[in-house]
RNA sequence: GGGGAGGUUCCCGAGUGGUCAAAGGGGGCAGACUGUAAAUCUGUUGGCUCAGCCUUCGAAGGUUCAAAUCCUUCUCUCCCCA
């Protein structure tokens, strides 16, 4: 097997391809130009999204030319492929700006300067709105809707699902473009081949017949393995919602804390995935004999450092690592969550349950109250369990205050003059 | 256009005049157990000046001592027929 390939395959990432032997020689042949799509719905993609992109990252490294293709234009629509309901429209203006972040995000896995005269491929970024708007519906209609079979698409398991619950027309079109995107892209870039996660599938498939009917040319899929963790839950969700890469919408403390408490069992699996540590090495972790948590450490370590720098990722390992291994020094408190508070404040002292309310660990007095009840809040390390509880300037250590709600969730108030 | 079924608290989903801030499940939060894991068990899960009060059951009106439950209009969704 090529052996681009065959590092996808170690790492875990292939599920299924429509040629694996055909595709084997082409890669061993030739730099290979290959795209994914990437629907700009959001402001941020999270942590699920990015599969395709570290394999793409691996498949630069070795050479190849990778295209991210953004699904301006087919944003517009939605697909309907594994979703049970109908997506909400978007506005164009909303679209291409959820786009310009979304470049900067795939921009921590993928080099967009490198030309391709080096070892890595040349990697670039496109729209598809630049040839999906200008359509005119009579020509596609004639030129591609021609291809496809109304009783072929039926029967994908995608739309079958879609037949219970409700279909619109244009949802139903998604396909037509997505496969448009591939034959585009294999005239005027020379694209060979697409991936993606294993639930685009079908409009993978679709996209490569539709170029062997139009240009006589011989394409490839490849779709990775949907991320699932071994618990069940959704991957990339968190208590506090979707893991997203943007440090706006999901600090890099919290991002670090996500990796930090996988499940055991997912440690090296996510490891091969989501790192870019060699192979033997992420072996070096699957001993028995290695503790689980010095694994876990490295993952959140390397994962944070890939998305949000090195910085941000001692910062947060050191201040997980003093949270966490009991008091906590200076320095490493900087990166939790704080909020500052006059300190005038607590001259009469103030109520317990209202200081937690003003933090982002409680969101009510209600939440600070059963907080508190339910013996689960802590100020300076100090267990309070009377909602009646007076917070005076007594409490405050060097200029600060350190509020925890359980186990792991701690904030910080900075008092001012 | 005709006929039918529906819109319930974060989600799914009970509830068909007072005992409903609304069953049950999921999810979340907290506690116990631990390893900052999982599983499990327990509590909790609208808001507030919290033994009391206030606002919720698509929207607006109405009937009633009393409505998520009845009536009217509007609105949205789904299904069947054309």
């Amino acid at each position: 097997m090529n052996a681009t390939l065959k590092v996808l395959q170690e790492r875990g990432f292939l599920k299924q391809c429509s040629d694996l032997e055909g595709l084997s020689d082409l890669m061993d042949r030739e730099r290979v130009t290959f795209y994914v799509g990437v629907d700009p719905t959001g402001k941020s993609i999270h942590i699920g999204h990015m599969v395709p992109f570290f394999a793409m990252h691996h498949m630069q490294n070795m050479g190849h030319n990778p295209i991210a293709l953004l699904g301006v234009g087919t944003a517009l629509i939605g697909d309907p492929s594994g979703k049970s309901e109908m997506r909400q429209m978007l506005s164009l203006e909303q679209i291409q700006e959820n786009s310009r972040s979304l470049k900067a995000q795939i921009g921590r896995v993928i080099d967009f300067e490198a030309d391709g005269t080096g070892q890595k491929g040349r990697a670039v970024m496109l729209n598809n709105h630049d040839w999906l708007g200008p359509l005119n519906y009579i020509d596609f209609l004639r030129d591609i809707g021609s291809h496809f079979s109304v009783n072929r698409m039926l029967t994908f398991e995608s739309y079958k699902q879609r037949l219970e619950r409700g279909l619109s027309f244009i949802e139903f079109n998604y396909q037509l473009l997505q496969s448009f995107d591939f034959l585009t892209l294999y005239r005027e870039q020379g694209c060979r081949l697409q991936i993606g996660g294993d639930d685009q599938w079908g409009n993978i498939v679709a996209g490569i017949e539709l170029v062997r009917r139009i240009e006589g040319g011989e394409c490839f899929g490849l779709t990775f393995n949907l991320i699932t963790r071994s618990d069940g839950h959704k991957m990339g969700k968190s208590e506090k919602g979707a893991v997203f890469l943007d440090p706006e919408m999901f600090s890099p403390y919290d991002f670090y804390q996500y990796w930090r408490n996988v499940n055991d069992d997912d440690v090296v699996k996510f490891m091969k995935l989501f790192t870019f540590l060699p192979l033997e090495e992420i072996e070096g972790y699957n001993s028995p004999r290695v503790n689980v948590n010095e694994a876990k450490e490295r993952l959140a370590f390397e994962q944070t450092k890939i998305i949000h720098g090195e910085e941000e990722a001692e910062k947060a390992r050191d201040a997980a690592k003093a949270m966490f291994g009991g008091v906590g020094s200076g320095e490493a408190l900087e990166s939790l969550p704080a909020v500052e508070i006059e300190k005038s404040l607590f001259d009469e002292g103030i109520n317990v349950v209202e200081l937690f309310a003003m933090t982002d660990l409680c969101k009510t007095n209600s939440d600070a109250r059963r907080l508190i009840t339910q013996g689960g809040a802590m100020v300076q390390d100090q267990k309070i369990s009377d909602v009646k509880q007076t917070i005076d300037s007594s409490w405050i250590e060097e200029g600060e205050l350190i509020l925890r709600a359980g186990k792991k969730r701690y904030f910080r108030i900075i008092i001012t003059q």
